[in-house]
DNA sequence: ATTCGCTGATTAATCGTTTAATCAGTATAG
DNA sequence: CTATACTGATTAAACGATTAATCAGCGAAT
């Protein structure tokens, strides 16, 4: 490998002046500057990233923690973040939080340990991590005060509501996972939200079973809102299993944005993270506390967007006819 | 931050004692290794990564270049790169090859800026990068002779056809995106290689329009093969749509294994990589060319497995007379 | 009693870059 | 003619860890 010593001797100058020209900064003639250049894309001359390290107390580069990067969502991220960062000349270390508060703990001061700049952390399942050793930002959902950066899982679940509302649905079936997801809790509460006083709806969570289609449609139910594409998949293809069709009999929507929602059939409509939103301000408010005073970190939140597909429809006539309308 | 000085300093001794105890290098009493620790976790010391890195040459970290981590299966590969990187006490660096070759190279270049000590790379679309620099591991397909790690494809390919022959299927429909993927041609290499003079089938890429369903099962084709769990779930869906029911009517398999298998409804077969061998075989082979002498660098091939689903079934009756049949 | 061997520690150099301080010229102004 | 300002470069210290070389002290062997 060579260094600036050897580009220096090779000029017969000190290697002062080799950073200086390389750099831009103190003062160095053009023509000399030149001939520096020219000689360190020469010898192929590569800047020592631990050199620099060293000396000025940066290493360019800054972490990401995310509870499982095999998870849908993370991945875009994690692929926004770093593009975010590139920009910024910055590297992205990446580090799971595998297994839990302690691993995710264990992730950060590995990353410390690497040297990092600043960490950007999407928290594990409702913990809420405090870093004093550099600067961070926190990537999570408006209920968590120490989130800089949230996704407005609220207001995208009253975008799923809304939506179906518009289109004329009454009675409502509205499904998640798990009702100890933080997100999920976020996403119904903003459908129910929106939804109350206006519609009729019901709360099922799959951990204590899969809903009735059938019987739920034969109640009334004409839209089901779901806190996810995978989650509205199964129930896509669960209902043309039991011959309702999607979107005559029933509307569906999903959350997230997945690759498979444009590969069912019917393609599926769904609420959309704005990823690339979410990692710039994350990165730019890393950034604004490393380069400058970094005073101005205000809290901020990304709303989601809505991309309308095959798997929502107008509400048949028969059921449009509601328990409670609004005025 | 504190530094072994300041621990030295706090001690009475000098700076390379410290060293030394921290590292279990050198010459050092029990007694005051001990002292030494205590004082080192009371200050909260943390090792420079910089300084380390300047003086032993090496920064502990690997560089991950794929062709878009929002793509399926790469977030596994990456998630499960950072695990086995994680046990070998090294660190992952992510960088996007961002559209095409010469994305590709500045990011390899980008790395290398940052001081890996590594490469892992996945190369993009047919590309054969040769890293000089630094070691490196090409993860490709087994017919790019540069490929260290490869997944066998072809093998995935014939083990989709295999499992549908043990089912009695005769007569088959192969369905890829994009003739110009090595992966995909290799896949469907795979599945052909292993019907050739068994059964009949048909190759169709979708980028020239998708197949008529119906028209194919009238023509006895009962069973479809396709190149990736995402046109498997279009084939699906689109099929429920028809009035084909599957598995009964048609069998459909998948590759890549992506959550959404399990979510659709029928379930879906589909053709598993073994994400975490690719890893371990990548990770590993980078660390002995790192480590030590590191010539025993051997090609190897990571062959996929099947997890057997609702969407195939048996062929029903009227599909189990073949043109031709094998024997 | 001198040497040898061993232990436990120190000294000092080194990795490659950055940067404040310094310095030799030269041009300009008083 | 000298004080001043400015340009273009050099010197030297520093960042924090590692490590080969050295050294002081002590017990044992010759």
């Amino acid at each position: 490998m060579t260094n600036q010593k050897q580009i220096a001797s090779g000029l017969g100058i000190s290697a002062a002046t080799v950073s200086n020209a390389l750099a831009g900064k103190g003062r160095v003639s053009k023509d000399l500057a030149d001939r520096i250049a020219a000689k360190a894309t020469e010898l192929g001359y590569v800047p020592s990233a631990a050199g620099r390290a060293l000396k000025t107390g940066r290493s360019g580069i800054l972490g990401l923690v995310m509870p499982d990067i095999t998870q849908p969502v993370f991945p875009d991220f994690a692929h926004a973040v770093e593009g975010e960062a590139d920009k910024c000349g910055l590297g992205v270390l990446i580090a799971n939080s595998r297994g839990g508060e302690d691993g995710q703990a264990s992730a950060i001061k590995a990353l410390i340990q690497r040297g990092v700049d600043g960490i950007i952390v999407v928290p594990h399942r409702g913990t809420s991590p405090i870093i004093t050793e550099v600067p961070s930002v926190v990537v999570s959902t408006p209920s968590d005060p120490n989130s800089i950066v949230s996704a407005n899982h609220r207001q995208g679940g009253r975008l799923a509501a809304t939506a179906l509302l518009e289109l004329g649905h009454r009675h409502f079936l509205l499904i998640g996972d798990d009702p100890l997801s933080p997100v999920q809790m976020d996403r119904i509460d903003g459908m129910a939200e929106a939804l109350t006083g206006v519609g009729t709806f019901e709360i099922m969570w799959t951990s204590r079973g899969f809903p009735d289609l059938v019987e739920k449609h034969g109640a009334g139910v004409s839209a089901i809102l779901t806190v996810s594409d995978l989650l509205a998949l199964r129930v896509i293809t669960e209902a043309a299993r039991l011959g309702l069709r999607c979107p005559d009999a029933i509307s569906v929507i999903g959350f997230d944005d997945l690759p498979l929602a444009k590969a069912v059939r019917p393609t599926l409509t769904s609420i959309v993270p704005d990823t690339a939103e979410l990692s710039r301000r994350s990165v730019a408010c890393l950034n604004a506390i490393l380069s400058q005073n970094g005073q101005d970190v205000r809290r901020s939140i990304v709303d989601f967007t809505i991309a309308h597909r095959e798997s929502t429809g107008p509400a048949s006539p028969l059921n449009r006819n509601p328990t409670r309308r609004k005025q």
